[in-house]
DNA sequence: TCCCTGTTGATACTGAGTACCGTACTAGCA
DNA sequence: TGCTAGTACGGTACTCAGTATCAACAGGGA
């Protein structure tokens, strides 16, 4: 009675709860419903997920993982770059589902409970990026505040783009993200490593300023 | 058998919940056990809180409409000020309650189910941030986005300095809250708002200074 | 053939959360 | 005093998520 089976149990899992929850609504739906529309028993369902909620997010652990790993392959001197593209490999994972990210998104938008899981979850790529960003900026003066400050603002940033993209409000959502990356990157730098240029005229030519500048510099 | 009554029933049950959540932990209490204890039904149990976690925050429902409350009476000109003094409402409540916050953050630190409530009750706090933000930076470019930015901000900083109180890693909060909200306003205000000052030397007097330097702005 | 290991299904149980109903107390009014 | 409406409470019965346990079955060596 259920579709042609997509080889294992697990995706027959996943794309059932998706159709059953998008038809008649994720607290109508039990868990054994879902089983017998796969075509299994309950127990493989929560041998296979923890919970009814998380069977929306059967990803999330590889996407933490990958961005884990991206984390991980960097250092303190590409911070900024590693930490853009961890939160990239998100961004692409979810415009790459296409209409399965928009079902997601109107279930989470009308059931509290797929909400909560939804925090959660975002909570741990936070945290994720707070951890390597912290090890990274520790010797700073308020380090650990400052990595936690940065690491919500990229994924606070993300989110934005992604729901923006969700919504339909834009078909652009790699630049859209390039573009809330330069913000958060630019908020992220201190008044101290940001450079004015101070434009006076002058007879003096290239190199005299240029040694001026340098000794200006120096006596700081 | 339960204790001395302090006066009303949803008092007892939250009194009991503590009690009973520390001692014998989370999984292991019942909603019957803490109803009982507290020497009602546990249909009043549920008819106070919503849920087993519930009872945990029994004042978050309050705190947020202080938040809201606060914003409220704010405009876009003093918005810096109103986001700082209402989320030093919420610390000043849990700092206040000594040591349910204390007993409250093992809990949460120990039962994955509380943390999840506690994110997301956290974030409900961001979303009213952010909504007040947003309606006051709605004109600007990026204003949404900015407005998350820094209500992801003011609540990152705010559990930041919280959390550091309640492992006992300082014993001034306010001060170090002062402080990391001074970072985040710093954080929020763009390069073209901020002034740096160039001296140099000069025989004009302070008028025609004044002068030079309102004509050059002019010019930009 | 025996054994090992991993996946599955069936069964039974606990406990959270909901729905419904009856009851006790209080306030207000005639 | 009696009547009524509103509110807080307790009890019962139900659904269903989540857990624990055991048995069945497959393939794969040795």
């Amino acid at each position: 009675m259920p579709d042609l089976p997509p080889s294992t149990a697990r995706d027959r899992l996943v794309t059932s709860a998706f159709e059953l929850f998008d038809a008649q609504g994720f607290d109508d739906t039990t868990v054994d419903d879902i089983a017998n529309h796969a075509g299994v028993g309950r127990t493989t369902f929560f041998r296979h997920f923890g919970s009814k909620e998380a069977v929306i997010f059967p990803e999330h652990e590889k996407l933490l993982a990958g961005i884990q790993a991206r984390l991980e392959a960097s250092d303190p001197d590409t911070r900024d770059l590693a930490v853009v593209e961890a939160a990239r490999l998100v961004l692409r994972y979810y415009v790459g589902e296409g209409d399965q990210a928009r079902i997601r998104y109107r279930l989470i938008s009308s059931v509290p409970a797929l909400r909560a899981r939804e925090i959660a979850g975002i909570r741990q790529y936070e945290k994720t990026f707070a951890r390597a960003l912290s090890a990274w900026m520790a010797d700073s003066p308020d380090g650990a505040l400052r990595a936690e400050l940065l690491a919500a603002a990229v994924v606070t940033a993300h989110n934005h783009v992604l729901r923006r993209w969700l919504r339909g409000e834009t078909k652009t959502p790699e630049d859209d993200f390039a573009h809330a990356m330069t913000i958060v990157l630019d908020r992220d730098r201190s008044p101290a490593e940001q450079t004015a240029v101070v434009v006076l005229r002058t007879d003096a030519d290239t190199e005299a300023v240029s040694a001026a500048v340098t000794k200006a510099l120096r006596t700081l």
